[in-house]
RNA sequence: GGGCCGUUAGCUCAGUUGGCAGAGCACCUGCCUUUUAAGCAGGGUGUCGCGCGUUCGAGUCGCGCACGGCUCACCA
């Protein structure tokens, strides 16, 4: 078997010894775990398309079946009110109760907990990642964890002996792993375990405590530990997904490192083995501050796919996940035209080399990688963009290809990256454009040019290119100080392309109509 | 205090199994008699954070240390 060096194989060879006596029969389960208190993002993101490179790693060299469970604790209940969503006093009303059971702020969903997860399939469903959504609330309700939560009650001190540890002196003494649900008021993190019996699977509580100001009813009952009535608390939730659907695989961020350890010790006392886990770090913003789910600071996946190419989003997860890195908008293009290199270089590798190249594993297992063999990237494209001062796609395609002929034979991938680029160009360099007033000498000369441009009825760039600079002969201007005026009363910049070029290509009409416009404009802007 | 990551050119960072230290940007010089050029050609004396070790050979491997950052030490 090839020794293939990319961390997707790594990680699947470790999973390969991981996978050995489970049954051959069903397919290896793997898991990524989302609370849906807040919308997706980038982690989100991360995270699912990581998993997927291993998973397609794994089935590479094991040829087995996979699956991708994405699993949503909606069973969580609400600790606070999230900043950045909508009626905040209605959910103020509902906190303690578990997500699925308080209505949407948006208005749209059953529940608050239903229109996240509605969101977070519809993010990646837009990015093709394929897997299947698991609800909590769905799983405990049917009855899945039965079975693991009989075990978890027979065994609740062994539980309670390895969490209790690691808790604060005041939560100690009535922390149990189960968390009923008042059958009166609906709150999950209010009520208390009072007595347990696991000979009827049975638990009683009071719903005496207190979340963040809101106090439990004071309501008293005995409940049984099955179908949804009561869930356990964070660790142990982790670690009775991983019993019941026999998880193999969970990559998890850094600052879950103690609770994986947790939750693997708490399935171990249940009798199985935790899944093999990979740790990555998270994403920092610009000055190297976590990036954070609420707050909307940072490059999102939807700015990142409006501006760039969302294959060289891929290709920067795909670089080391283990390492801290800064998600701001001046490394994307740079990402773009690495991602581009790894096009250009793909096709020459050996088979045996393809699968750790970057495009093997954003492209499916190496199905269906473009060849790109031309020379344009995306910087290409942005600094032609702004000489241009164009939103036509088309005008900045015919400049490209004939800059290098070669970007006619990979249409696909110039026309992403020019639309891509003039995403960016529209929303962010247009905005800032400023068009200086001429003075009425320069009007003169721009009138003159303009003229000039009308009157020629050649096909020469060179011979186009030559009129500026007669202008600026005979005014006795220098030809730099001539060149740079028209680019800012015309395109609103201090660079531009050569005049020459740019005519012919947009039109000698055009030119003059641009030239025309600008100069009509008063001084005292009557 | 536990854990994780980092420290390589002015800046941002590559450096794959140990084998002559790299890229982009920035900056400088020159060129096309015709731009302040999406142009071309040049331009790097780097304590690879420090020390010790392994090795014929260490940015790379091992141990120790320093500095920076994040994360957990509430809760899920």
């Amino acid at each position: 078997m090839p020794n293939y060096r990319s961390w997707p194989f790594a990680e699947a060879d470790k999973l390969i010894r991981r996978a050995q006596d489970l049954d051959p029969a069903k397919p290896v389960r793997f898991q990524t775990g989302f609370g849906p208190s807040g919308l997706p993002h980038i982690g989100t993101f991360a995270e699912v398309a990581r998993t997927t490179w291993v998973r397609h790693a794994f089935e590479t060299l094991a040829q087995r079946p996979t699956q991708l469970i994405a699993f949503s604790d909606d069973m969580d209940g609400l600790r606070k009110v999230p900043l950045n969503v909508p009626n905040r006093e209605m959910l103020a009303e509902h906190i303690g109760k578990p997500l699925c059971h308080i209505p949407d702020p948006f208005g749209c969903c059953a529940s608050y907990s239903a229109h996240m997860n509605a969101k977070l399939i519809e993010f990646l469903n837009t990015y093709g990642f394929d897997f299947t959504f698991q609800s909590s609330q769905e799983a405990y309700a049917r009855g899945d964890f039965n079975e693991g939560l009989s075990i978890l009650l027979a065994k609740a001190e062994q539980v309670r002996a390895l969490i209790v540890p690691t808790l604060s002196e005041e939560n100690q003494e009535d922390w149990f792993p189960f968390f009923p649900i008042c059958e009166n008021c609906g709150r999950v993190y209010t009520t208390r375990v009072t007595e347990y019996h696991p000979e009827d699977n049975t638990l009683e509580y009071a719903c005496d405590g207190e979340v963040h100001g809101v106090m439990g009813c004071g309501h008293q009952a005995r409940t049984s530990i099955f179908n949804g009535k009561v869930k356990v608390g964070w660790k142990v939730d982790w670690a009775l997904r991983w019993y019941t659907y026999d998880i193999a695989y969970e990559m998890y961020g850094k600052d879950l490192i103690e609770s994986a350890r947790l939750s693997s010790r708490i399935i171990g006392v249940m009798g199985k083995r935790p899944p093999i886990g990979m740790v990555y770090e998270m994403f920092l913003d610009q000055e190297g501050r976590k990036i954070s789910k609420s707050v909307g600071k940072g490059l999102t996946v939807d700015a990142w796919t409006t501006y760039a190419p969302i294959e060289s989003l891929l290709y920067y997860l795909m670089q080391s996940p283990t390492k801290a890195k800064r998600l701001y908008w001046e490394i994307v293009p740079k990402c773009v035209d690495d991602y581009l290199g790894e096009l250009r270089r793909y096709p020459a590798l050996d088979p045996e080399q393809a699968p750790d190249s970057p495009a093997w594993h954003i492209y499916n297992r190496g199905q269906g990688v473009p060849a790109y063999g031309a020379g344009i990237d995306y910087t290409t494209v942005n600094n032609l963009l702004s000489a241009l001062a164009t939103d036509s796609a088309d005008l900045v395609i015919e400049y490209l290809e004939r800059y290098d002929p070669k970007a006619a034979g990979y249409p696909e991938i110039i026309r992403d990256l020019v639309d891509k680029a003039l995403n960016y160009y529209r929303d962010f360099i247009l905005p800032t454009k400023t068009y200086r007033k001429p003075a009425e000498e320069e009007r003169r000369w721009l009138l003159d040019l303009r003229d000039r441009v009308i009157e020629y009825d050649g096909q020469s760039e060179d011979e186009l290119q030559a009129i500026p600079f007669d202008i600026a002969r005979e005014n006795d201007v220098p030809a730099a100080d001539f060149f740079r005026l028209f680019y800012e009363v015309v395109l609103g910049q201090d660079r531009g392309p050569r005049f020459g070029a740019f005519t012919m290509l947009v039109g000698k009409d055009k030119v003059a109509d641009l030239i025309a416009q600008r100069c009509q404009e008063e001084p005292s802007g009557s």
